[in-house]
DNA sequence: CTCTTTATAGTCGTAGTGACTATTAGTCGA
DNA sequence: TCGACTAATAGTCACTACGACTATAAAGAG
């Protein structure tokens, strides 16, 4: 409780945040990494984050290290979420170390110019993102996680896509992400069926890598959740 | 990042967990609030809740306050859930405060003995919960969406009921919480399709208020997820 | 052309569910 | 002891959503 103040010594902590900002190039998922120039973990792979200025709260941070890392001017508008807090006081060697995790969202993927401190910053395929530094690959799979769960009942995964898109690049983000297969017109049915979801572009049409019927192109639409949700192909349902 | 340590001051922080301890009481969703004995805040009402030790974790600690408050012998079993971080800077007036909020859910609700350093701890039903200290009036909203939320699809329900309890029982405890009417019968039909979610007590029948015919007992089950889930009937799917 | 590729349209059967009605098993009050 | 009342449980019916399909349209490649 807060009337503690006089009674107990608070501890002070440092407090940070660390970012697992996902993309998708080539049909992959990535994952925004710093490699570490120093130790511990030195030459070790890491999520970007850094430490909470005093008048700034954890999103604010949050934003600002997204800005830092990725070099994008306008961050403003990118999906950010808060995932949870990591406070096990092993997970730094050095100190005590309160981290806040988000997960951020971000449709194109520009190579990253190390603007921060880190020694070097760079898009690695979500599979191959190694063992991370401290317990990153812990806040790595958690959000992977929220943002697979957070695909079937809200409309999060156009955070992946350009302004335009057609609907089988919607349809690649739900795979890569879920990592199953979808049938098509089932997709598009239950995608157009929900208003709000996506609206069409009118008139516009885009071929998909030069071959096949050009498809419709939609930009997203003004609707955040998804009613009644698009369920992945669990393991649940299955004969067990 | 995390290699910024010589570089920035990175400014202590004084981390605290604050809970949103619920229960039902009477068919009411109630709250455990405790009275502040000391400025800021003095004589307002405030989510029990308190610093971070130095070698615990916000989850141990978030558990360690809970049994203090409440004056529960075990509460290992309890439902304990991370929500989220708030961390605003003007959020306490003396000083930077960074609180790891919790929800906690409780079957039956033992009158609080204040055993920690709370003047006073008592129960209050939630729509009375009136300004809170601090920004936890947001927290308890956040926490009442969140337990809302889950109960779609998981088998959270049946942590706020005692260890067997009918299905009537179990309705309650959805209606109180999301605040809707939902029909007999299909919410019997619902809960018993679902594997794992109840089990019966052979042979136990009870009174559910001294009229009609017995209810047969069931037990919480060994699932936790809900697949498909039990959608509530929401602002979406009405007649817009 | 025709073959391949991709988008789009539509069909069919079934699980899930909302809105009901009917029946059963108790208590309470006359 | 006999209804009236109450609550639990059983069952019906129609409609929606969805999984698994087949069919057609529109492009490029050869």
């Amino acid at each position: 409780m807060l009337q503690g103040y006089d009674k107990y010594a608070h501890e002070p902590f440092a407090v940070t945040v660390d970012l697992a900002v996902l993309t998708l190039r080539e049909g992959a998922l990535h994952v925004l990494l710093v490699e570490r120039g120093q130790e511990p973990y030195r030459g070790h792979w890491a999520l970007p984050g850094g430490f909470l200025h005093p008048d700034e709260s954890a999103e604010t941070a949050a934003r600002r290290e997204l800005a830092e890392e990725t070099g994008l001017a306008d961050v403003s508008g990118l999906h950010l979420e808060q995932l949870r807090t990591y406070s096990e006081p092993g997970r730094d060697p050095r100190m005590r170390v309160v981290s806040v995790a988000f997960a951020a969202l971000l449709p194109d993927a520009p190579e990253p110019h190390g603007g921060g401190d880190a020694a070097e910053a760079r898009w690695v395929p979500y599979d191959k993102a190694g063992p991370l530094a401290f317990d990153h690959d812990r806040i790595l799979a958690d959000a992977h996680e929220r943002v697979g769960a957070k695909f079937e009942y809200t409309c999060l995964a156009t955070a992946f896509c350009p302004p335009e898109f057609t609907l089988g690049e919607l349809q690649q983000v739900y795979e890569t992400v879920w990592g199953t297969a979808l049938d098509r017109p089932n997709f598009r049915r239950k995608v157009l069926a929900t208003p709000g979801f996506v609206e069409a572009v009118p008139g516009a049409a885009r071929l998909t890598g030069g071959r096949g019927k050009p498809a419709a192109v939609y930009r997203a639409g003004t609707a955040t959740a998804l009613h009644p949700p698009l369920l992945r192909p669990s393991r649940e349902g299955r004969p067990a």
